[in-house]
DNA sequence: ATAGGGTTAG
C-alpha cells in the first residue's frame, strides 16, 4: 500500500493538512510495512529538504529498522552513529532494533557490546531488550540459559509479559515437552498474565499436535470469550482434530461459536465425510 | 508515532 500512502501524502496540501514530521514518519512506516526497504533512503533524500521537514529520532529509528530488515545491519549501525553526529541521540527503541538484528544474525558478541554500551550510556535495557535476548536463547535451544535468564528478568524487578512467557512456552513446544508447556502456561496465568493472540496460537497449535484436544478447545473458547481473533487456519485445525477424535458435537459447537463471533469472519467447515 | 513473541498441510 506504499503507493496509496505516497499519493495521500502528496495530496495533503490540497486537503488542507499541513505535512509535518509526523506525516513523514507515517509515510516511512507505510513503506516499511510494504517491505519497500530500498525506497526509504530516497524518501529521506527527497522529502525533508523539499518540505522543510526535519527528520526526528522516530524517522531515523524507522530508517534503521528498514536497513536491518533489508539485511544491511552494518549500514544500520552506521546510521545510528551518523545521526548522533547530527545531535540526535539514540534511545531504547534504536538499541532494541539493533539488538534484535544482531541476535538474528547470530552476531552475539556485537549484541553483548551493544548491551554494555546501553548500560554505560544510561539507555537502560527494558523488558523488550530482555525479551529479545530470551527469544534468542530459545531459538538457540539454550534451555538452561533461558531458564536462568528468565529468573534474571524477574530478579531485575521486571514483570514478565506475554512475550516472555511465549518464549518459554515456545521453547518447550520445540522440545515437545507437554508437562513444561503446561507448567509455564499455569505460571503465566498465576502471575496475572493473560495469554494474548500470539501465545494462544502457540498453545492451541501445540495442544493439537499433542492430541490434547480438550485443552485446545478450551483455549479457543477462551480466545473468543476475550475477543481475541485466532487465525482461521488454527481454528479449522482444532475443528478437524475434534472430528478426528470423534468429538463431533464439540466440533459443531466450536463452528457455531465461531460463526456467531462478530470480531472476525471465521469460515470453518466440518469435515464429516472425509 | 518508532522496538520484542505467533498459523498452515503433504
Amino acid at each position: 500500500m506504499d503507493h496509496h500512502a505516497r499519493k495521500l501524502f502528496d495530496e495533503m496540501p490540497q486537503l488542507n493538512c499541513p505535512r509535518t514530521v509526523f506525516s513523514f514518519n507515517a509515510l516511512l512506516e507505510a513503506y516499511l510495512k510494504s517491505e519497500k526497504y530500498d525506497k526509504i533512503g530516497g524518501l529521506f533524500r527527497e522529502l525533508p529538504p523539499k518540505l522543510s521537514i526535519e527528520p526526528d529520532l522516530v524517522s531515523y529509528n524507522t530508517g534503521i529498522k528498514a536497513l536491518c530488515r533489508a539485511g544491511l545491519l552494518d549500514s544500520a549501525v552506521y546510521l545510528m552513529d551518523e545521526i548522533e553526529n547530527h545531535g540526535i541521540k539514540p534511545n531504547i527503541v534504536t538499541c532494541n532494533t539493533l539488538l534484535k538484528a544482531f541476535h538474528e544474525s547470530k552476531r552475539f558478541s556485537e549484541a553483548e557490546s551493544l548491551w554494555a554500551m546501553m548500560e554505560k550510556r544510561n539507555i537502560i535495557p527494558d523488558l523488550c531488550s530482555y525479551n529479545i535476548k530470551l527469544t534468542s536463547l530459545v531459538k538457540a535451544k539454550e534451555v538452561s540459559k533461558a531458564i536462568q535468564f528468565f529468573e534474571e528478568i524477574v530478579n531485575k524487578g521486571f514483570k514478565p509479559d506475554n512475550f516472555s512467557y511465549s518464549a518459554m512456552i515456545k521453547m518447550y513446544v520445540i522440545k515437545g515437552n507437554l508437562e513444561e508447556v503446561n507448567m509455564w502456561y499455569d505460571k503465566m496465568t498465576q502471575n496475572g498474565c493473560l495469554p494474548d493472540v500470539s501465545t494462544l496460537t502457540i498453545l492451541i497449535s501445540f495442544a493439537c499436535s499433542a492430541k490434547k484436544i480438550d485443552f485446545a478447545l478450551d483455549l479457543c473458547k477462551k480466545a473468543m470469550n476475550s475477543r481475541k481473533a485466532i487465525h482461521n487456519t488454527i481454528m479449522q485445525r482444532v475443528v478437524n482434530c475434534l472430528v478426528e477424535h470423534s468429538k463431533i458435537e464439540n466440533a459443531r459447537e466450536l463452528v457455531k461459536l465461531a460463526e456467531s463471533y462478530k470480531s472476525f469472519p471465521y469460515e470453518l467447515s466440518l469435515p464429516l465425510h472425509s
